[in-house]
DNA sequence: TTGAAAGCGCTACCAT
DNA sequence: ATGGTAGCGCTTTCAA
């Protein structure tokens, strides 16, 4: 069996509840008493056990993760892989872990939310929603349960949510392709109702206003695989946009190869950009612009936000908090240096 | 307050003990007043506290994942996104839920192993180790702490470890390179003492034997674009290898960009092959020959095994356990194809 | 078949 | 300053 305080306070001769004070760092311990307890803890390697202190605390140290499954799984996602990362060391320079869930269909991703809050395994959660989940936030919401949305709450204002502005994110990369002189700039995103492509092709739509009539939006299948099938269509019609600004940087590298595998130019023939700045971006030969959305940002504040909420502290500032993203122009969009 | 066995043992009216009792199934509780109950749990939408649980049972449901930061974060390497993507899944099936952890460094990392274990957070370990590690192994094995090891535990020989056998898939990938009439293979790894890289050098070198003298071993950082770097110098070299099996994908981008820059064609210049079958092997210009590793084998064994250990159930086969690898040839090593 | 009660290891309150 | 003790929500033994 394992050390515990009890063990710790008959070795020591004192009682329980003195240890449990020499732990929590209760000054009124007295000195030599203290320094006797530690002592037999250091030579007994005692620890506490999280277990029980959740149970007495009420808070488990935890905190969860639910990602739904992607197309193909996270694996593809640097995304995923980053925030993920991020998070983990955000969380644990606040004594916290990672709890970490997939959920692969609707139906099961309702059953991890009800296992994971309502059983109390973790204290708050981290909810990354590609499209809008009104059911489930109600839900967390009904419940009082602490969580905060990476993402756009869109009609829940009362969301606590980290989110990057994808509208102006979408039309300053819009505006740059423009400034480099395209004349035909079109917009490669995901289907319609993923949130992060809809707020983009709002953005796109917005820099175009009185600059180019014709408004180029492309929906294709996550991938660089379809985005390289759609993009060959899209590149081979006479009527071709000059510049893409595309969803992500996978997609982004689809079009590239389609670019390249009908004789295209890059930048002269078609100019790319996307999101993300994956480590992807530096491999597309000569660089692939891309917005930067500063993820360690965005979980550094989610999880800022989060700890508030779970420790009921007042939150003075907006609930949706907007961090910035930064453009990094490759040369994928320099056409302006290529004509010079 | 959220429900508790009280209060549902108070509105059917029966004793808390039953209610448990309800809740595991237990044969002996009479059907009428066991649909009572759960008629009860239902209104009150009852789930158990997994933190009492937790304390009673002596279990956490948890498994925990400590992996050491990788050159430039866990995000750049897909193994790292798939592993956990794996993992949560297998584990979800055996209700486990999963614990994940990034050590930075060596100081770190032994805390963050303390914390877990021996605080009881979790139930059992999974370790990826690209090094051996001597002092932490011990100490999970000094604390009969239950863990699976993913990769080769070297002189560990007691240690439970699920691993593929890197030096048999390194010799066939070589043996295919030879078999498509390069002459002058080479082997690209990282620096001695990444038992992944070491394994694979020992199975490139065992397939030369008999047929090629020398032996062209070079040791690069991780990453794309060292082994670009480093491409470069060795392909500029009058000796230059025509085949490269390089350690991963992302290095083996790094060559084949090198390759392209320095105008040699693939697969009739230069051949490549390289490691983990990741999304980006269909990504370079024709397809990248990769050794598929199964991590999903790989984690569905680890967590098979580790819930034995945990178990304490009989383990009747081997401590190490062995996960095929198959070899997807693309383009990038046809060169038999091109000279047809 | 059911209920009462002990106890998992901890924190915090109330005594002294 | 220290000890005794209640109790977090659960499982399980023991009695009835």
């Amino acid at each position: 069996m394992r050390v515990t305080q009890r063990d710790i306070a008959r070795l020591a001769e004192v009682s329980q509840a003195t240890v449990s004070r020499v732990l929590s760092g209760d000054v009124r311990v007295e000195h030599e008493i203290r320094d006797r307890v530690l002592a037999v803890m250091q030579q007994k390697n005692y620890q506490p056990d999280v277990r029980a202190r959740a149970l007495r605390n009420q808070k488990s140290g935890l905190i969860g993760l639910v990602i739904k499954r992607p197309q193909g799984g996270i694996a593809n996602d640097p995304f995923y892989a980053n925030l993920i990362s991020y998070l983990v060391e955000e969380l644990s320079g606040r004594d916290y872990h990672l709890c970490v869930d997939v959920a692969s269909d609707e139906f099961y991703q309702v059953a991890i939310y009800d296992e994971l809050l309502r059983t109390r395994r973790v204290d708050g959660l981290i909810l990354v929603e590609s499209e809008a989940a009104d059911d489930r936030i109600r839900r967390l919401q009904a419940e009082g349960f602490p969580f905060v949305l990476l993402g756009n709450p869109l009609h829940f204002a009362e969301v606590h949510s980290v989110d990057n502005d994808n509208v102006i994110a979408a039309e300053e990369v819009t505006n740059h392709m423009i400034e480099q002189g395209y004349k035909r700039v079109g917009f490669l995103g995901a289907r319609a109702g993923i949130t992060v492509s809809d707020d983009r092709i709002a953005g796109y739509q917005r820099a175009l206003r009185g600059k180019q009539a014709e408004h180029l939006v492309y929906h294709s299948a996550f991938g660089s695989e379809s985005s390289r099938r759609l993009a060959t269509d899209i590149l081979k019609s006479s009527e071709r946009p000059d510049a893409l600004v595309v969803l992500d940087d996978f997609m982004a590298f689809g079009v590239a190869t389609a670019a390249r595998d009908l004789g295209l130019q890059i930048p002269r023939d078609l100019g790319i950009a996307s999101f993300n700045d994956t480590s992807l971006c530096e491999m597309i030969g000569g660089g692939l612009t891309s917005v930067n959305l500063n993820i360690q940002g965005l979980v550094s504040k989610a999880v800022h936000r989060l700890s508030k909420i779970i420790d009921d502290k007042p939150i003075l500032t907006d609930r949706r908090i907007i961090v910035p993203t930064t453009l990094t122009v490759r040369s994928s969009s320099l056409r302006s240096e290529v004509l010079k």
